[in-house]
DNA sequence: CCCTGATTCGC
DNA sequence: GCGAATCAGG
């Protein structure tokens, strides 16, 4: 993909406005967030008044002709990163659907069993850049589940493991599968 | 492990 | 100029 003005342009509203690299690399597409991070750099649009880290200057890693294989400790996080979209004013197109928009990220009891999520994920592609609107990184294991009204500020998406092969946590896929209630003739 | 931006450097 | 690989931090 090339630079072009546009992209350039979006690029820099995009980053202007703290979307992250790899938020911008969305709608861009066909662009990693590196690519986005490079072609910031050069552009010389760095800071944008809050980055989160900011280590401007400490050291540079020298090229030490030595591999110097380091041990890492790692300190458990457990803080779920709650999937929170910057509403915009003007959504495109709301995706029609019941849901009594409160499950909220602690596996809630939800009354029963109201949504019946008609989410058809198209062959969608890239969200066609539009307004700043930035659906979060939901990366493969993060459940799609959406939360609330997409045209309202606080929507969101559950964001709960979601395993490996389900795009929902284990708790919205049953609802998902939910077979439409009784639907069997008991013979 | 997830994510973030920063830098380097071969292409 | 570009961006993958790497680094460094949360």
């Amino acid at each position: 993909m090339n630079w072009t003005d546009e992209r350039v342009e979006l690029l820099k509203k995009l980053w202007s406005e703290g979307l992250s690299a790899s938020q911008i690399a969305a709608q861009l597409g066909g662009v990693s967030r590196n690519a986005v991070i490079g072609k910031v750099h050069r552009l010389k649009l760095s800071g944008r008044g809050k980055t989160t880290t900011a280590a401007p200057r400490s050291k540079k890693p020298a090229p030490a002709p030595v591999t110097t294989p380091r041990s890492a400790t790692t300190s458990n996080v457990s803080s779920m990163s709650a999937a929170s979209v910057s509403a915009s004013p003007a959504a495109p197109r709301a995706t029609v659907m019941k849901s009594s928009g409160s499950a909220a990220l602690q596996a809630d009891i939800l009354a029963d069993a109201v949504a019946e999520p008609i989410i058809r994920s198209n062959e969608n592609v890239v969200v066609p850049i539009s307004r700043h609107l930035t659906l979060l990184q939901l990366t493969e294991r993060t459940c799609k589940w959406p939360v609330g009204d997409p045209l309202h500020e606080d929507f969101h998406f559950c964001g709960h493991e979601s395993g490996e092969s389900s795009p929902y946590c284990s708790y919205h896929s049953k609802l998902a599968f939910q077979p439409t209630a009784e639907r069997r003739r008991a013979r």
